[in-house]
RNA sequence: GCCGGGAUGGCGGAAUCGGUAGACGCAGCGGAUUCAAAAUCCGCCGCCGCAAGGUGUGGGGGUUCGAGUCCCCCUCCCGGCACCA
C-alpha cells in the first residue's frame, strides 16, 4: 500500500480555495429561467455600523442555508445583497468624528462586505445595492411623486421632540427621560410641516390580507393584525354654549368624542380634552392655573410607552358640557393623557369601566358609575326591582309569578334577601381598587360578549352589541354615527436630517409646494457634509437649497427635510430583481422572481418595517410596477442575539455604553450579575440584557471566530446554538466543539478516502443483496437521521439538522468497516452527510465532496433521499407503564395486533409486580409507542 | 401601561399528534495514550438515595390512563409601541 500523508484540516486554505472556485465559476450569479421553479431567498439588508455582530450571522446563515437547500433540490435560487445605508448613526459618528456620512457609510460597507464574503454566503453580488446611492433613492423621489398625485402622500402638521438648546428636532432614541442627549435640555412637544404617506387608505387591505399570508408566524400576523387596530365605535357630539371673544360657539358648540364603548355612555360623569383643544386655550384665558397646566402638557415625550405609563393628570376648565341623551352638565378637564392628533382630541370619561378614566376619577375624586355588569348580576338586579315592586303593592299579585318564573325556594329567598340591605350590597362594586370593579369569581366586566348594561334607563340588558346599535340611533338626530377607527395612523415620512433621501420638493413663494419634474430626477444629496447636532446641514448648503422654481422661474428653495429610512427599505427586495435599471424603478424582471419565497429578520422588525414594505407593495401594484400584491410569501422571524450591555446616565443627560472588558461585574453566588462598576473610576453602571448593536457597545465581531476556527466553524456554531426563532443570550462557550467536530468529518472522509473508497463496488448493491445485521442497523440509522434531517429542515429547525449531521458522524465512527458491504455502506453514509452538511458548513463540504470522488461540485449535488427499505424492521420495542409510570419494555413484532401486546404486557414480569396483584381496570395500548395497564 | 413571545440539568438545547424528559453538544469527573502537556480516544454525568425506589420541565391550580406539551391564575425575562434600524 501506498504511503500516504492525512491532509490536515487547514480551514483557512480550503475556504479561500473553495471561495475562490465559486467567484471563478460565478457560482451564485442568479439568471431568470422559467423552466425551472424559483426561489427568492432574502435576509434583511443590514445597517453598515460597522462590523458584523452575531446577529448578523446568525441572520445570513439561516438565508444561506435555505439558499444551498433549494438549489440542491432543484430550484432557480436568487439570494441578494445590499445595505440600509442612510440613517441616524452616520449622522452621530460625523458629530463624534468629524467624518462626513458618505464616507463613514461607504468605509462600513467595505469592511462589512469582506466579512460577508468571509463567511461564504451564496450571495449574487451583481445585484448588490446601497439605498444611500442616487441610482437608487431617485425612485424613491419619483414614486413620492406618483403617490402625491394620487393624494397618498399629503403634508400636514406633525408633533415632533425639540431640544430648545440645540434647536433641533431630536429621534425618540435621543430622548433620554425626557431631555436631550447632548443638551440635556427639557424636551418640548412642536407643531411642524411635513409629508404623510397615506397607508390608512390601505388600512382594509392590509389587515385582511394578513389572512392570505400563510406562510408567516401566528405570532407577527397577531400583532400587526392588533397594531391596525380595527375597532367600530360611535362618533358624537356634546352640546355646548362656549363663546369665543367675537361671541362665537366654540366648534359650533359640539365637544366631539369617538368612543368604542358607546354602550357605557349613561356612565359618563366627566369628558376630558387635549391641551391643544381650542376649549382649553378658550379656558386658560382667564385662568393662569390651567394656562401653566397645558404650558406644561406640550413639554414631555412623544413616544406613546410614555404616554401610557406617565401619572395622568388634569384641571378641571370650569365649562360643562351636555350630556346628549340624558341632558346632563357634565363637568369638562383638560388632560395630558389625551392626544389631539387621535381622532378629535377629546375623549368621554366613564371611570366606572375604563381603567385610565378609573385612575383620573381616583385622583381627581370624580363620581364613578356602574353602567356595565354580567348577564348575572343584571338579572338578579331585576329580580329584586321586582320583588321589591310587588311588596309594595297591596296586590301583591306577582309572588306568583314569581314562584311561576323561579321556583318557590328561590322566590322566598328573593323575598327575604330584600329585607336586609346585604342583598344590594352584594352587587355593589368596590370602589377602592380597578381590579375590583367585579363580583368575585365572575366574567371581567370588560368582556364585551358577556355583560350587559345596568344602570342604563332604556339599554338596561342590552348585550355590548345592541347597546351600541341603540345609542347609535338615539344619537343619530344629533348628528352621531357609527365609524370603523383605526389604531393605524398614517405613516410620518419627513424627517428633519442630513443623511436620507432628499424629498423632491420646491418651495416656491408664488407657486407653493411645487414637485421637482421627474426628468430633474434624482434631487442629489450633497455627501460632503458632515452634521454637527444642531439641526440639518442642508439648510446652510445654499447650493443645494436654492433653485429655481419648475413652474414659474422664479427664485425658490429646496426643501430640506429627508425621507424616513424605512421609505428605503420599504422595496428593495423588489428593486434586487430590476437592478441597473436607470430608466425604471421596476421591470418584468420583479415579475419574475417576486414574491420573495422566503424572507428572514430579526423579529423587532415584525410591524413595521413589514408593514411599511406590505404597503408599498400595494401602491406599486396599483401603479402597475409589480403584479404581485404581497411582497413577501414566507417570513421566519429570527430571535435576537442577546448581550450584556452596561450603561450610565451621566447628570446632564444621555446615555454612555461601556464595553464590558472595562467592566467589573459583580456575581451571585449562583453567577448571576447583580451588578457592575466601571474598571476606570468605579461609576455604578445599569446591565440589560438586549440584543447586539453597535450603539450599545455589545457587538460581538465574528472575526476573531472566522481567524481562529474559519467560517464552518462561525456558521455551524451558530446554527447548532438554537433553533432560529428563539432569542439567544450570546455565549461562546461550545465553538471548540463544533470546530471539533468539522474536524473530525474532515479526518474520517480522508481516512475514508485513503482506505475504504477502493472497496467501494463500482455498481452499488444496497437495497438488493441483505445486509449483515450490524450493517443494516447502521444503515438503518444512517438513513432515520437523514429522514429526520429533512424533516426539521423543512421546518426550519436548524440547530436539530446539525445534531443531525453529528449523529450520522458518530454511526459512522462506529461502524465495522471489514468488506466491500462495509466500504459501500459507509461510502452512501458519508456522501449523504457531507450533503446534508453543506448548506451549513459549505467550504468543507466542497472540498470534501471533491477529494473522496464524490463529484465535481457538491452546489450541484441533489439532497439526498432516505430509502424507506433501509428504515423497516421486525421488531419494535414498547415501552410498559403501570399506572402511568414507566415500569419496563415490551419487544414486540412490528405488526403484533393490539390483543397480543396486551396479554403479553399483563404477563410481563414488570408489571406483575407494580400490579401488586390487582386486577387491570384498563389497559392502554399506543401502536409503536407503549402500554399503559392502570390498576 | 398596552401588544407579542419566552422560561426544560452547571450551560446551549432535544422531545413531529398529549405517550420512555434531558437527544446532540459544552463544561465537569474518571480512564487510555504521552517523559510531560496539547491533541485524540473510551467511560460516567438532572436531583435525593447504599440500594430498591422516589422526585423532576419558572410558581400555583385543573383536565387526562398519561401533561414539558392542553386550560385557568401568577412571577420573571426579552421584543415592539409609530423619529434606532
Amino acid at each position: 500500500m501506498q504511503e500516504k500523508q492525512t491532509p490536515a484540516y487547514t480551514p483557512a486554505d480550503i475556504e479561500a480555495a473553495a471561495r475562490a472556485y465559486w467567484d471563478d465559476s460565478q457560482a451564485f450569479k442568479a439568471v431568470e429561467d422559467a423552466s425551472k421553479p424559483k426561489y427568492y431567498c432574502l435576509s434583511m439588508f443590514p445597517y453598515p455600523s460597522g462590523k458584523l455582530h452575531m446577529g448578523h450571522v446568525r441572520n445570513y446563515t439561516i438565508g444561506d442555508v435555505l439558499t444551498r437547500f433549494h438549489r440542491m433540490r432543484g430550484y432557480n435560487v436568487l439570494q441578494p445583497m445590499g445595505w440600509d445605508a442612510f440613517g441616524l448613526p452616520a449622522e452621530n459618528a460625523a458629530i463624534k468624528n468629524a467624518v462626513p456620512p458618505a464616507k463613514w457609510t461607504y468605509d462600513n460597507i467595505a469592511y462589512m462586505k469582506q466579512q460577508l464574503q468571509a463567511l461564504g454566503f451564496a450571495i449574487d453580488w451583481n445585484r448588490e445595492l446601497a439605498t444611500c446611492q442616487p441610482s437608487y433613492y431617485r425612485w424613491n423621489q419619483w414614486l413620492f411623486l406618483r403617490m402625491l398625485e394620487k393624494g397618498i402622500a399629503y403634508k400636514k402638521t406633525q408633533t415632533v421632540n425639540w431640544d430648545p438648546v440645540d434647536q433641533t428636532v431630536l429621534a425618540n432614541e435621543q430622548v433620554i427621560d425626557g431631555r436631550g442627549w447632548r443638551t440635556g435640555a427639557v424636551v418640548e412637544k412642536r407643531e411642524i410641516p411635513g409629508y404623510y404617506l397615506g397607508i390608512t387608505q390601505y388600512a382594509d387591505e392590509l389587515l385582511d390580507d394578513l389572512d392570505t399570508l400563510d406562510g408567516w408566524p401566528e405570532r407577527v400576523r397577531t400583532m400587526q393584525a392588533n397594531w391596525i387596530g380595527k375597532s367600530t365605535g360611535v362618533r358624537f357630539a356634546f352640546g355646548h354654549d362656549v363663546r369665543d371673544e367675537s361671541g362665537a360657539l366654540i366648534g359650533d358648540g359640539k365637544l366631539w368624542v369617538f368612543t368604542t364603548r358607546a354602550d357605557t355612555i349613561m356612565g359618563v360623569t366627566f369628558c376630558a380634552v387635549a391641551a391643544e383643544h381650542p376649549l382649553a386655550t378658550h379656558a386658560a384665558r382667564n385662568n393662569p392655573e390651567l394656562a401653566a397646566f397645558i404650558e406644561k402638557c406640550k413639554h414631555g415625550s412623544v413616544m406613546e410607552a410614555d404616554m401610557a405609563t406617565m401619572e395622568k393628570e388634569g384641571l378641571p376648565t370650569g365649562l360643562t358640557v351636555v350630556h346628549p341623551l340624558t341632558g346632563e352638565s357634565v363637568p369638562l378637564w383638560v388632560g395630558n393623557y389625551v392626544l389631539m392628533s387621535y381622532g378629535d382630541g377629546a375623549v368621554m370619561a366613564v371611570p366606572a369601566h375604563d381603567e385610565r378614566d378609573f385612575g383620573f376619577a381616583k385622583k381627581y375624586d370624580l363620581p364613578i358609575r356602574q353602567v356595565i355588569a354580567t348577564r348575572h348580576h343584571f338579572d338578579l338586579l331585576r329580580d329584586l326591582a321586582v320583588v321589591e315592586r310587588d311588596h309594595a303593592t297591596p296586590a301583591g299579585f306577582s309572588f306568583q309569578d314569581l314562584l311561576s318564573q323561579h321556583g318557590p325556594e328561590r322566590a322566598l329567598t328573593m323575598i327575604e334577601d330584600r329585607v336586609s340591605d346585604d342583598a344590594y350590597a352584594e352587587f355593589d362594586y368596590v370602589a377602592a381598587k380597578w381590579a375590583e370593579y367585579r363580583p368575585e369569581d365572575q366574567l371581567p366586566l370588560t368582556d364585551n360578549e358577556a355583560t350587559v348594561c345596568i344602570n342604563s334607563g332604556p339599554y338596561d340588558g342590552l348585550a355590548y352589541a345592541a347597546a351600541v346599535d341603540a345609542v347609535a340611533t338615539d344619537l343619530a338626530s344629533k348628528g352621531g354615527e357609527k365609524k370603523v377607527q383605526w389604531r393605524l395612523r398614517d405613516w410620518g415620512v419627513s424627517r428633519q436630517r442630513y443623511w436620507g433621501c432628499p424629498i423632491p420638493i420646491i418651495h416656491c413663494d408664488h407657486c407653493g409646494d411645487v414637485p421637482v419634474p421627474d426628468d430633474q430626477l434624482p434631487v442629489v444629496l450633497p455627501e460632503d457634509c458632515i452634521p454637527d447636532g444642531s439641526g440639518n446641514p442642508l439648510l446652510k448648503r445654499d447650493d443645494f437649497i436654492n433653485v429655481a422654481c419648475p413652474k414659474c422661474g422664479a427664485a425658490a428653495k429646496r426643501e430640506t427635510d429627508t425621507m424616513d429610512t424605512f421609505v428605503d427599505s420599504s422595496w428593495y427586495y423588489a428593486r434586487y430583481c430590476s437592478v441597473g435599471n436607470d430608466g425604471a424603478m421596476l421591470d418584468e424582471r420583479a415579475n419574475y422572481w417576486m414574491q420573495v419565497d422566503q424572507y428572514i429578520g430579526g423579529i423587532e422588525h415584525a410591524i413595521l418595517h413589514l408593514l411599511y414594505s406590505r404597503f408599498w407593495s400595494k401602491v406599486m401594484r396599483d401603479m402597475g410596477l409589480m403584479t404581485v400584491k404581497e411582497p413577501f410569501a414566507r417570513l421566519l422571524t429570527q430571535g435576537m442575539v442577546l448581550n450584556h450591555a452596561w450603561l450610565h446616565k451621566p447628570e446632564g443627560g444621555g446615555k454612555n455604553y461601556y464595553w464590558e472588558s472595562d467592566v467589573d461585574v459583580q456575581r451571585d453566588a449562583k453567577g448571576q450579575i447583580t451588578g457592575g462598576r466601571l474598571k476606570a473610576d468605579g461609576t455604578v453602571l445599569e446591565h440589560e440584557l438586549t440584543t447586539m448593536s453597535k450603539s450599545k457597545n455589545n457587538g460581538v465581531d465574528p472575526q476573531a471566530l472566522i481567524d481562529q476556527y474559519g467560517a464552518d466553524t462561525a456558521r455551524f456554531f451558530m446554527m447548532f446554538a438554537s433553533p432560529p426563532e428563539q432569542t439567544l443570550e450570546w455565549n461562546d462557550a461550545g465553538v471548540e466543539g463544533a470546530h471539533r467536530f468539522l474536524k473530525r468529518v474532515w479526518n474520517f472522509a480522508q481516512d475514508y478516502n485513503a482506505e475504504l473508497r477502493a472497496r467501494v463496488p463500482a455498481t452499488s448493491t444496497l437495497g438488493s443483496a441483505k445486509l449483515p445485521a450490524a450493517l443494516a442497523d447502521l444503515r438503518r440509522e444512517l438513513h432515520l437521521v437523514l429522514k429526520q434531517a429533512s424533516y426539521d429542515l423543512a421546518k426550519q429547525q436548524f440547530n436539530t439538522v446539525a445534531s443531525g449531521c453529528m449523529k450520522m458522524l458518530n454511526a459512522l465512527e462506529k461502524a465495522p468497516r471489514d468488506g466491500s458491504d462495509a466500504a459501500e455502506v459507509i461510502g452512501e453514509g458519508l456522501s449523504m452527510l457531507l450533503r446534508v452538511l453543506s448548506p451549513i458548513c459549505p467550504h468543507i463540504t466542497h472540498a470534501l465532496w471533491r477529494d473522496c470522488g464524490f463529484g465535481d461540485d457538491i452546489l450541484n449535488s441533489d439532497w439526498p433521499e432516505a430509502a424507506e427499505s433501509a428504515l423497516v424492521q421486525d421488531e419494535v420495542e414498547l415501552m410498559l407503564q403501570v399506572n402511568g409510570k414507566l415500569r419496563g419494555s415490551l419487544r414486540v413484532a412490528a405488526d403484533a395486533p393490539k390483543d397480543a401486546i396486551e396479554a403479553a404486557a399483563l404477563a410481563n414480569e414488570a408489571a406483575q409486580k407494580f400490579m401488586e396483584g390487582k386486577p387491570a381496570k384498563k389497559v392502554v395500548v399506543v401502536p409503536g409507542r407503549l402500554v399503559n395497564i392502570v390498576c
